[in-house]
DNA sequence: CCCACAGTTAGGCGAGTGCCGAACGGTCTC
DNA sequence: GAGACCGTTCGGCACTCGCCTAACTGTGGG
């Protein structure tokens, strides 16, 4: 056999394993999954996906976040989805992959808004990010920054933030049931301890799962969203 | 794992081997190969090369065509190479195969013209076959005939089609060295039968290469490669 | 501080598979 | 018909690889 055989081989052989090629064709959603997920969806161990999730990931073919003690994994980049696109183009059906978690992790006051440490996470989280980010309050160019406006934003809202212990101002953390960034950091802690000393989020009891008050759209938030996040009385 | 992995993990198997692989970046080419040839190129027995090729084949990635005691075989479609391009367009560098084979079978009296069992072959047979299709004689929509027209040119000829034993009055048969169709059947026959008894080809003692005469012209073909047909006065 | 939990390492088992040599059938050439 | 040659079938060997259980590390929540 020839070196570009080998090379070829050495591609194909990534996608050569259903278990493998099960986890590629749910990460075409372009979410980040963690390996325990994926070992339940491919029903596999734990320690089978974490090697299948070694070779993947050092053959290029997947990129890794580790977290805490989550290890998030997502196709490495477009193209790689296109070739897995036109790979899986050749055979039928799809779909219920990518339904499979957000299913379960859906109308759930935990992924609604909660806490993440000491800042705010699931969807409320995120749309705190997205919000900042298309107001110009962020600025993503070179990892994560506060722009001069976002300053002046925080300000006006009379958020201080602390600046101890050499902690960075501002950083993005992958949310668990979103899949997107929310903001950690002295930023996103103020910004959580602005809203619960304001009561625009009380903490559900039991959990770190929070109701959230009409009172968050101040964050700047489109009121579609601020809706969303706000169930029928009914729910906890 | 799922349904839909095992699938496309099925196709990444046939490729996820160092000699499959290298059989089929050879066939890129678009030409078709025998099965010694390809064990030849990656270096393996013809036992093994053997079931790679059942398994690409029944794999739906090749076509194969039985000749006499050879199997010819090379990609599905166009669509199949396509796919095969966009994969291998991950590694580096080609070429080289694609030299292998015609880098030996050129220049060479055998290859120019010869007889294959009682048709001509060889880059006449096929230049023969290309000059009457580009005069509609030959028509190929449907498997392949001849047409009123080609009908016609071979009573102009004087070229009796021996019809008997119910043989095929004209067939498509594969070029060993072009690695594209000649013409065989009766209508095939008669033609070599004609150049051979007007001279305008001779056979060479020890082979069923030919020596080509400027004759040959007369079946219709372009100038420039009935040049080519007649090598220096040098060779046999 | 302790428990729960995500992930990894280590060891071992079993299935699949790539490969070859030997023997055989079929096809062409002379 | 003899010999050469292409391809296949068969048996067997060695190795890879996917998988699991058990035990361990490290992180986070209360």
């Amino acid at each position: 056999m020839t070196a570009e055989g080998e090379e070829l081989a050495g591609w194909a052989r990534m996608l050569a394993d259903g278990t493998r090629a099960t986890v590629c064709l749910a990460l075409l959603d372009g979410r980040a999954w963690t390996a325990s997920e994926l070992a339940r969806l491919a029903k596999v161990s734990r320690p089978t996906i974490s090697e299948h999730l070694n070779q993947l990931v050092s053959g290029g073919l997947l990129t890794e976040v580790r977290q805490g003690r989550h290890r998030y994994v997502k196709l490495a980049g477009p193209d790689t989805a296109e070739l897995l696109e036109g790979l899986a183009a050749l055979t039928p059906r799809r779909e219920e992959v990518a339904n499979s978690l957000a299913a379960v992790s859906k109308r759930d006051a935990f992924a609604r808004a909660r806490t993440c440490y000491d800042h705010l996470a699931g969807k409320l989280g995120v749309a705190l990010a997205d919000a900042m980010t298309e107001r110009g309050l962020i600025d993503w160019s070179d990892g994560i920054a506060l722009t001069p406006e976002g300053q002046a934003w925080l300000e006006d809202l009379g958020i201080e933030v602390d600046v101890r212990r050499g902690r960075p101002a501002i950083r993005s953390c992958l949310d668990v049931t979103e899949r997107r960034p929310h903001l950690a950091g002295a930023v996103g802690a103020a910004l959580c301890r602005h809203a619960l000393r304001n009561d625009w989020v009380t903490h559900i009891p039991g959990g770190r799962a929070l109701k959230v008050s009409g009172s968050v759209q101040a964050f700047g938030l489109p009121v579609r969203v601020v809706r969303e996040l706000q169930p029928g009385p009914r729910e906890t």
